[in-house]
DNA sequence: ACCTGAACACCGTTCAAGT
DNA sequence: ACCTGAACACCGTTCAAGT
């Protein structure tokens, strides 16, 4: 039987989650698919593509905002961090898949939509969204950093404070409090 | 004469601005300097230890917070992106060094210490800061992939709501905003 | 159409041997 | 102490040739 990119796909994510990003290679891959690495760009042009799509994997099991702005945005900013922390450096790789313009766009798209239907300026709900997804995506990309580091580092003692989830709240919090206050939204 | 561990980075610095993160390679900074690739390793213990050391350099030329925390915050965040853009693709560098702890945490706790000072707790001062941080990081980050993506991608027309100037300022707003509205500051 | 086999042009890192 | 020469174990990607 022929090899599909959903098998493709399918390999890429369990290599992801089982050994991480760094050993996501065209190499592994293929032998985990028990083929030549020369026969994944039958189905894929390149790894970048490879990545990309992944990172649209990703991004697709976070659910759209709806109701009201604060809950709706604050369930967005949760949700996106759950999602990217399910799938191992999954961060690092939306990051980079969203900068060359192959990642879904809906993703900040939606709650910009949320900001401007409350009565944002289009402009500013735009920015307000992207805000929030750059420190939803810096925050997750550090607390898979970390835990890539400890998976094989040192015990890493006094680091400093620490990525978490009461940080996330707190930081979301900071951004919603902040788009209340100067869109002088309920 | 001998080389030396600044010349190292030096070198390194010049091919970062000229060719990008992609093409910092042991091998290109060896051409650079005059000499074999392995020769590298009698100032470096490895490739990782070197960019961890030019992010250091990037973070050591923002100026630390001093003043009433508003302006004080502002000014550092903006401080943290320009330094950051000084230095092409500085912040995946920063970003992925600070996750091994070779960064200089000073960075993140100046910032969480005016807070403090403000009358935050410290608790809440350094998730503060930390958010600020993972703001700005991931701002500048899409903003130099796109620069890297321009160098010599498409024109990439309609992509979507472009990171600038004017989403950071908004954004670090909504953030300053929000600090004082949760933590009533002046 | 899909895959193999084999190559091309690279990587980071190590280490005996020279000076 | 510092560097060379040469290797080791990898990369992503291409492409004739097979089926």
């Amino acid at each position: 039987v022929a090899l599909t990119e959903d098998d493709v796909l399918d390999a890429a994510c369990a290599i992801l989650d089982e050994f991480g990003l760094a050993d996501l290679t065209m190499r592994r891959l293929g032998d985990a698919l028990g083929v030549r690495p020369g026969a994944l760009y039958h189905h894929l042009p390149n790894k970048q593509t490879l990545l990309a799509h992944v990172a649209d994997r990703v991004l697709a099991t976070v659910p759209a905002p709806q109701g009201q702005w604060r809950p709706a945005l604050s369930e967005w900013a949760s949700g996106l961090r759950a999602a990217l922390l399910a799938r191992r450096d999954s961060a690092d790789l939306v990051a980079s898949a969203r900068a060359m313009g192959l990642c879904r766009l809906d993703a900040v798209a939606h709650p910009a939509r949320v900001l401007a239907s409350a009565g944002v300026t289009t402009h500013d709900a735009d920015a307000a969204a992207a805000a929030i997804w750059h420190f939803v995506l810096g925050h997750v990309a550090e607390e898979q950093a970390r835990r890539d580091w400890e998976r094989f580092g040192r015990p890493d003692p006094a680091a400093g404070p620490t990525a978490t989830a009461a940080t996330f709240d707190l930081g979301t919090a900071l951004l919603l409090d902040g788009i209340a206050a100067r869109f002088s939204l309920p």
